[in-house]
DNA sequence: TTGCTCATGTAACACGTTACATGATTGT
DNA sequence: ACAATCATGTAACGTGTTACATGAGCAA
């Protein structure tokens, strides 16, 4: 359900294809909502038997054709009607494995869950990195996308600028994590190696 | 796969039965990773059905009978084993609906908006208080628990204690991010309402 | 010549959610 | 009287992952 919304919501600023609707997902929304490109299909699939959306083919020599998904009047009431009615109970389940390997982590030695807190940290300095290049990548979509009114463009703008703020400080503050982490195990003489 | 490692890993502590597992579950590893009863009950036969756990009946007068389910010798090593090999790829999938329901936010009224980051505030919040109460059954279920050293329970705590850190200080920055948030909506004059 | 990107999809399986069924006890 | 807690489970369905199949163009 929530990831047919996300679908719409993106397909509300242009028509795309499902291969190229991936990257636009690993670039904004995969902060907070990932999906894997056989799922993103399946439910473009499915979009379309709600007549949420329709799709047509565009020829292409060089390269394989595509399915062009465009949002119809129906889809853009249903996603409207969804985001409208925000509700009081969210999706929101936890699938962590680091968190649970290191709560499981006393029958780890002192070296390895180190090394495992400093991979943490060099993963999310390339976040950091990741993040500022995605940033590139809508701007330059935006100034495809034709916005009725540059209010309603700013007001996009905001929430993007939100969401990405949102992403820097866990981000920042998860390193702070990690770095403190470290110094713990340093000051523990829990460990015999 | 990671959720029957979860149960494994809490039942080397002590048997439980599923119902109690549950409770166990949502006190500590709910933090990370989240499983529904059904999940457990699920995951609880098909590590019988593996050999890493047996059950057995205790009767109860007054109560319904309980199922206990205790870990078994190849269960441990298996769970060691699983908990050693800390893989290069984690499973980490974010599904986050508030988080989306903000980034398509531009379309909500102002007053709406800041609603829901004052409501997003006031959960959080609530969590903070959640979160000590849990450490007071934690700390209960440690003692039922015989360590079989004081320096491998005190490795244990310390490995709780990381996470529970971690949880508060993520907390702790979304509060803060929301807080801006907040302050940025009032700051702008975008919306007309 | 090996592997990546573009491009679409199917099929099988694994995992997660929701609803249902049952029923005694305890607290408000 | 009503709701919550304790306690176990099944069944149906919805969602997510992984592997497979196909194939051209391009860069190292």
């Amino acid at each position: 359900m929530v990831l047919q919304y996300a679908i719409l919501g993106i397909l509300t600023g242009y028509p795309l294809n499902g291969y190229y609707l991936k990257k636009i997902f690993d670039g904004s929304v995969n902060y907070f909502w990932t999906a894997s490109l056989s799922q993103i299909y399946r439910e473009l699939v499915a979009l379309e038997k709600k007549g949420y959306v329709i799709s047509s083919i565009q020829e292409q020599d060089d390269r394989p054709d595509k399915r062009i998904y465009t949002i119809t009047e129906a889809g853009r009431r249903a996603f409207q009607e969804w985001l409208i009615n925000f509700p009081e109970v969210l999706v929101t389940p936890k699938r962590d494995e680091f968190s649970l390997r290191i709560f499981f982590g006393s029958k780890l030695g002192k070296a390895e869950l180190k090394k495992q807190f400093e991979r943490f940290i060099e993963e999310r300095e390339n976040f950091t990195k990741t993040m500022s290049e995605n940033k590139k990548m809508l701007t330059e979509l935006a100034r495809k996308k034709k916005s009725p009114t540059s209010t309603s463009a700013a007001k996009e703008e905001l929430c993007m600028y939100l969401i990405a703020k949102r992403a820097q400080m866990t981000n920042q503050v998860l390193i702070q994590w990690a770095e403190e982490c470290i110094e713990e195990l340093d000051d523990s003489d829990l460990w015999k190696e």
